[in-house]
DNA sequence: AAAACAGTGTTGCAATTGCAACAAAAATTA
DNA sequence: TAATTTTTGTTGCAATTGCAACACTGTTTT
């Protein structure tokens, strides 16, 4: 199961025309504007076309949670969230995000649109994609300790690399609000790894030498 | 958007029809089962009729972490979770699940079959909700201490009850494993919230007194 | 180019959490 | 209902984590 567009299967001129039947609309944000907050009310759902952004939310104590990094093809909205739960969708890049409304995808197609039944199984696998990314991020939340905590994570971007090497997608203090932990005491335990050689670290890229 | 069941809108004698054509397969579980381990291979989804389970993972410490608690209409399965992630799906009552192939239902019916849009429509709806669900979990699992661990997983339980009340889906013993922290701190961190005034308990009953 | 800001790296100390161990209560099984 | 197992409740102590503070580096902004 890979992730695919949204308009997989569907032509560049249709698209066009589909867009309107949806009612969809393409915005596009600059590098660190705010493309989301918990302000709004519809059920709209976001769809990445390119750039990048961040979920992120802040408790009282002023602590940065990054819930979630979006890339090109991830899925947001208020119709996934809990009301209440505060959150900010930040523009990491300049990006375009296609906002659609949740009922026009749930909902039969009152004009009889050729592409809604295209639409909606793509829109399943998105949200599939979804699922096996927050299944990742509860493994990573669930482990008890900060060392844990990296080295899941680490195992997972170097999962995809036989040389078990990867770039750190985040900074090193994202990274820590990724993780939920303090920035400080992280950088005392990647020490640590380092020093009892589990990874070798330069910069953002980082190499699992054991587990 | 409310939980709906995966068959909603199509009479009982279809959906027997249905579930041939998508060899769809109703298992039953006795509590305390095993319902699935990470061994199975194939891309299937199991949906919840009726009954209880956990999604559960053991650690080298052997310390047990709930991923997850499902109940009807819950879907989980592998296409949802990354490889060799070793997590079990262990029955908590007797309960019914409806194993489905993941591609017969991303993919057109051959057979015409009349239901597949509703089918995919519903599966639409399940998704998510699972990713409400996560999304929650995601919330909890990020709060940096057990207190407010326990203050936010109390706060979802409670918001639905005007009286701020409500009554723990679990024993202490599982909550702990659920948010992922030592048992005795939790319920050292318990006793501190009763004192505190921040709740009252009587058992499994709890009410938020102030927040 | 200088100034301002953001990210990295480090440390001592305090607070929180986990571990181990045990007793008592409750629930389950024989 | 007696025996066994599981859950709840508690505590001292050790380990881990968070906090605060600071220096240094690199990157924007003016």
């Amino acid at each position: 199961m890979e992730v695919k567009s949204i308009f997989e299967g569907i032509s560049e001129a249709d698209i066009e025309k589909m867009l309107k039947c949806f009612e969809a609309r393409k915005l596009t944000f600059k590098k660190d504007r705010t493309i989301v907050t918990n302000i709004i009310n519809v059920k709209l759902i976001g769809i990445m076309l390119s750039g990048t952004a961040n979920m992120e939310r802040y408790d009282y104590n002023g602590n940065r949670s990054i819930i979630e990094k979006l890339s090109p093809n991830s899925v947001f909205g208020e119709v996934f969230s809990r009301l209440g739960s505060d959150i900010s969708v930040i523009a990491t890049s300049d990006c375009e995000v296609l906002f659609i409304e949740y009922e026009h995808i749930i909902k039969k197609c009152k004009k009889g649109c050729l592409y809604h039944n295209i639409l909606t199984n793509n829109m399943l696998k998105l949200l599939s994609q979804k699922i096996v990314e927050l299944n990742e991020r509860v493994e990573i939340l669930s482990k008890r300790s900060i060392r844990d905590k990296l080295l899941s994570y680490f195992e997972l971007l170097a999962s995809s690399n036989p040389k078990r090497s990867f770039l750190l997608p985040f900074t090193y203090t994202d990274l820590a609000d990724y993780l939920s932990v303090d920035r400080s005491a992280m950088m005392r335990e990647l020490k640590n790894l380092k020093e009892e050689g589990f990874i070798q670290t330069n910069g953002k890229k980082i190499t699992i030498t054991r587990y």
